[in-house]
DNA sequence: TGGTGATTGTCAATGTTTTAACAGCTGGAA
DNA sequence: TTCCAGCTGTTAAAACATTGACAATCACCA
């Protein structure tokens, strides 16, 4: 019933995935979930599931197992803000449309309000419905609209620079696709990577040494 | 010297960084490294550097080091193929896009050889310089080209009918973009998830809890 | 040539995460 | 009412990953 000790960081990756699950089993009509059932569309066992949930104080009934609906929205608590979270994104490239795209459609407690790039024939357009600006105007911005959250989609040579400057402005929460990493100087930041590189890598050499 | 266990996932998933900081060391025309040079780049313990490429065998000399380019090859032959991997895309969406560049010009070890798309009007247009086909040739194409990997840009609902389709048709790796979860009934493939809904959501319990 | 400082490979110890085991609760059937 | 099957919360054990410790090795120098 009380809240346990610090949930690791397994567990937190984990909370997504939960919370995933229970939306689409809500979307079923389905009421009710035991520790088994969940366990077994997460690939993993009833216990983990268990100690999962209860490192924030068991959001089920013993005998009865979990109402579907309470612990989405117990999990919706834990993971999202109560309102959107105003994020900024660097680099309208490619990879930077495509993200901005996704905080727009598929995402929920972000919401986008500029984008920034060196190259000027893009600044002026919109993304998404955003300006894109230059980045001189980064300091002016963040100073008038405090963003607490950046996405980063530069190359990796542009990254330390500009990740430098925004802590500098105050943003403290990134979500880095550059390959640049974060130093861990900065005790109070908080950088969820997503190293694309790495990623496929990795499934190269499942695909060298597993096939 | 011999090859030790079977290199555990949390090994594997490292071996892309020590490749990445390797190049941008051979680069920098740096000759020698110790592992407590690595360690400290890597944000670990010159214990773990030392662990971690001894699953391989060791690459190191006592009392040297580890020669940067020596290292560095090795890894590479680790993680990467011979000759590059055919590859083919599945949705040229934005996501898609980005991705199909990403793969061309940042990736190595993978060669887009098509892209497929429901969308009639992406019919015929090229992405990244492969045609952009309908999906209707999916199976004939695959028959013909053999590719061996997929990259899944698709929505969510339409993720679960292409992947058994690609894997009946021999695909036996994926990088998978879509909210879906590939079963654990195929011990013979490999997935590599990058979810992005769940990243992001990571990042907002941190933003949420932590700041 | 022999000593010294630096460094790896390796084994043992520690810490962390996952899994197993079980007491206690619940709703329904006999 | 009482029993039973099914379930959670919680504690204990096992598996796994990281860190520490140290002998073996090497280049360098006196």
């Amino acid at each position: 019933m009380s809240i346990q000790n610090k949930p690791s960081l397994p567990v937190i990756k984990r909370l997504p995935r939960y919370y995933r699950y229970l939306g689409e089993m809500e979307q079923e009509g389905v009421v009710k979930v035991s520790s088994s059932e969940l366990a077994k569309m997460m690939g993993t066992t009833a216990s983990q599931v268990r100690q999962d949930f209860n490192c924030f104080g068991g959001f089920g009934q013993q005998g009865i197992g979990y109402n579907v609906k309470l612990l989405r929205e117990e999990l919706g608590k834990l993971i999202f803000s109560r309102r959107p979270v105003p994020t900024i994104l660097i680099g309208a490239g490619n990879l930077g449309h495509a993200m901005a795209n996704y905080l727009r459609k598929d995402a929920q407690g972000f919401e986008l309000i500029a984008a920034f790039d060196v190259k000027p024939e893009m600044i002026g357009l919109t993304l998404c419905d955003v300006p894109i600006l230059e980045m001189s105007r980064l300091g002016a911005f963040c100073a008038e609209h405090r963003p607490k959250v950046a996405v980063i989609c530069v190359p990796r040579e542009a990254a330390a620079q500009v990740a430098q400057e925004l802590i500098d402005l105050g943003v403290r929460a990134f979500w880095n696709f550059s390959h640049y990493d974060f130093s861990i100087e900065y005790p109070d930041i908080v950088v969820e990577n997503v190293h694309l590189g790495d990623s496929l890598a990795t499934l190269s050499y499942e695909v060298n040494n597993n096939l």
